[in-house]
DNA sequence: ACCTGAACACCGTTCAAGT
DNA sequence: ACCTGAACACCGTTCAAGT
């Protein structure tokens, strides 16, 4: 039985709680140390005793952030005929745990790929669900590495224009930002309008449709590797 | 005719260069205004004087990098038909630019979109291209979103395997690292042979399979498109 | 075992003042 | 116009010392 004594005043668990609330406030970049200690109501060397570093801490709030959106718990399909579907949906589940807490994108990249276990545990599922799909093991490292990155990169950016908005009309930011529309002009589209059309999408058919287009090529890639095999 | 007065100490172009110089040396994370400034043998405050802060020669320095690489020189597709093809070079050509400094995708992806130029140009002809070939405007913004997103999130990861080695094999790295691996097992899997298999690969063709599986969605894509047109 | 106090070695940035 | 000097308001981290 785990005794915990009585004058231990802050629990590693509670400050990553704590961590994760103060990036919902301030964003990853306003998270200090100092902050956080004092949020327990104690100097900042205390934190030493509990994390080796503040990198330590981040891969703690990765791993909180992938855990509280049950990433977990994923497992394997029930049927690996459905590959396809069962990437799309874990694919869903790991952007909407991104997507959970501020900067959530960047908090997971910047911890290394082994610490945030939850997310080395879901990229071996997946290479194990494309090897048994028919892909060797060299593609399904492959397959399961560009999915990921396709998440991290869409989520990064959509959690990017979460920041301080840019208004192309002001014309204080000048012509930096006019820059790319005179682009358009150029070759007689119109820029609003391209836009306007994205935007007719939600973000999760905009995402839906990236992420189709690399299951569509996997789908591709498999149905020449199994010809391929045959032929021979 | 421009003069440049005598007595001018720092030229903004050469501060970039030199930033480069100290990005491929130390890394981004250790680029200080400090380090910049003694190497001009001039004050800290003096770069304020050219530069708005920090983030504003950050986004030069990504800028240079792109245009280092010919970024800023590639031009529409002589024949629209050939989209995919030029979409592969183009990418090419990109992940190129950014491998050529160290952590060159990072200070790329940290430099706000607009003043990137090169890349926001870069984007508007993929978008230009991806509509002649077919697309309508919205999914011709998503499909140059969806590549771009890849080549950076793919180099992003490659650079950061340039950074400190971790040995698996090291028992000081303990179990953080050897979890991975244990469920390899669990699915009898070899994982030494996932690693292996995947490294009989070059960089280049990694890189290569996993933007195809982009490129053919694209393509997939655009058929179906085409069809729905037809069919109205 | 767990935390404090004090300090170290830095940062980016501002701003009055110099030339 | 371009730069210095001095300072401000912070950081993460170390480490001896306390309890």
């Amino acid at each position: 039985m785990k005794v915990r004594a009585k004058k231990q005043r802050i629990d590693p668990e509670e400050v990553v709680r704590a961590a994760i609330e103060l990036l919902d406030a301030d964003g990853l970049d306003q998270i200090t140390l100092r902050q956080l200690a004092s949020k327990f109501g104690v100097q900042p060397p205390a934190l030493y005793w509990h994390f080796k570093d503040k990198q330590d801490l981040v891969e703690d709030m990765a791993q909180a952030i992938l855990k509280g959106g049950g990433i977990d718990e994923i497992d394997l399909p029930a049927d690996t005929a459905t590959w396809a579907e069962w990437l799309t949906s874990v694919a869903y589940s790991v952007r909407r745990a991104l997507l959970s807490h501020r900067d959530g994108g960047r908090v997971v990249a910047g911890a290394s790929f082994f610490r945030a276990r939850a997310l080395a545990r879901l990229a071996v599922l997946m290479m194990v669900v494309l090897n048994r799909a028919g892909f060797d093991s060299a593609h399904s490292t492959l397959g399961a590495g560009t999915v990921i990155d396709y998440v991290w990169g869409y989520v990064i950016e959509e959690q990017a224009g979460e920041g301080p908005e840019v208004d192309p009309g002001d014309p204080s930011v000048g012509e930096e930002v006019a820059f790319p529309f005179s682009l358009f002009d150029l070759y007689g589209l119109d820029a609003g309008a391209f836009a306007k059309d994205r935007d007719k999408l939600t973000a999760d058919e905009q995402f839906d449709w990236g992420l189709q287009l690399i299951i569509t090529g996997l789908k591709s890639a498999l149905k020449e590797a199994k010809r391929s095999a045959a032929a021979k």
